[in-house]
DNA sequence: CTATGATTTAATCACCTGATTAAATTCTTG
DNA sequence: CAAGAATTTAATCAGGTGATTAAATCATAG
């Protein structure tokens, strides 16, 4: 057995960042416990005892990259929200697509740990989400309920539970459509989805005056 | 070290029943590799063996979980759809909440499956949901388009969508909303969500003769 | 009662995991 | 160039995992 240790010449020195762009993919479309820390290492081109020596464990690291991903897009969020893009029904629906678009990850990461996490980051995520998407939808909905514009009887809760539905589900249901029908979610597909959810909200929810 | 083997006296001899039992407990909340074969087993007032003895292994056992949750909600779709209960917009989301009220598991299980799972019993999940919820929608959306009830326009696969989105996606959101806000997913508050979603969906959608 | 097969047990196995270490190498900077 | 700090390495560790076994017990048919 030879011992040859220390650092090859030559080497990138951002084990960091290649880290937590291996976590990003690697954590995607696995379960958190069938991504070993010796994959995540052989992926970021690195030696996997970097993880304790940025991240402190696995863990860390995890979490690292779920802020960052997070921190993305509620960036993305709160700069919209002062751009006034949310306050349309279409607007709404566009920019939320836009902000996926640049972190498609993000969705089902947030559905796996709010759902199955077991404290690593949900508590901050469940926080984020608060102030940022049910935030921003009940914004858009006191905006059109004080100009009158909203059916008597909508429910502002309920119309918040149609609205995330509405924007979530068809990212958790990506990989399911693209198997049963081939579905591909290119910008085609997603421009006849934010038509056809805005018709359905603005018929559904809004008086008939006039839409836009 | 004393060594006393074989079975105590006067024990339940249905292993089996007691260890599905206990994955339908135990992987409902938790990723599935953070549940042991030990505890499903002490959970089960089972020996682990007994796992390998009935189901050949971990997986094993928990295929045939998914298999009971799923054949348990196919089954009652089945049965509804020839009732003839999902021919309206109401019966429809009536019949959903009705069904998954009876294997509330289910749409968790499903997406934790769908989204994450490594072949374990994914494709199997993927085809009965193709055949069963998919396939109840279209139907719906045939019936009432022969009917010319639908206005001109709306695509069948983003109606689909929408009924999809509508029904499934609450269920995720359950526990969150249960922490960010204490909603109770009662007899109440699916009512109200039974008819929000009809009002949305017959005012989004159909044409406006008259609503049921 | 007895023999046979089904069931259940305690104990053990090999393996993989995340974590940790001490040494080797590189980088910085005076 | 020299010294100290930062980075990276190979190797190892303890612990938990799913699987497996041989023996013990139970249920049952004859």
């Amino acid at each position: 057995m030879l011992n040859k240790k220390g650092r090859p010449q030559g080497e990138k020195p951002d084990a960091r960042e290649a880290l937590i762009k291996a976590a990003r993919y690697k954590f995607l479309n696995k379960a958190y416990d069938k991504v070993s820390i010796r994959e995540l290492a052989q992926y970021a081109g690195v030696n996997s005892a970097m993880i304790k020596y940025y991240f402190e464990s696995k863990e860390g690291l995890y979490r690292a990259m779920i802020m960052e991903v997070t921190g993305q897009v509620i960036g993305n969020i709160k700069s919209r929200l002062q751009s006034g893009d949310f306050m349309s029904v279409e607007g709404f629906f566009r920019s939320f697509v836009d902000v996926i678009k640049q972190s498609p990850e993000f969705p089902l990461l947030m559905l796996k740990e709010v759902m199955l996490g077991q404290g690593v980051s949900r508590q901050y995520l469940i926080e984020q989400l608060s102030q940022t998407h049910v935030k921003v939808i009940d914004q858009v909905f006191e905006h059109f309920h004080a100009k009158g514009r909203i059916k008597a009887g909508v429910d502002p809760k309920m119309f918040r539970m149609s609205l995330m539905s509405l924007t979530l589900n068809p990212w958790y249901m990506r990989e399911l459509l693209g198997i049963i029908e081939g579905v591909d979610y290119d910008d085609a597909f997603l421009e006849r989805l934010i038509a056809h959810n805005t018709l359905l909200i603005e018929q559904g929810f809004f008086v008939g005056e006039d839409h836009e």
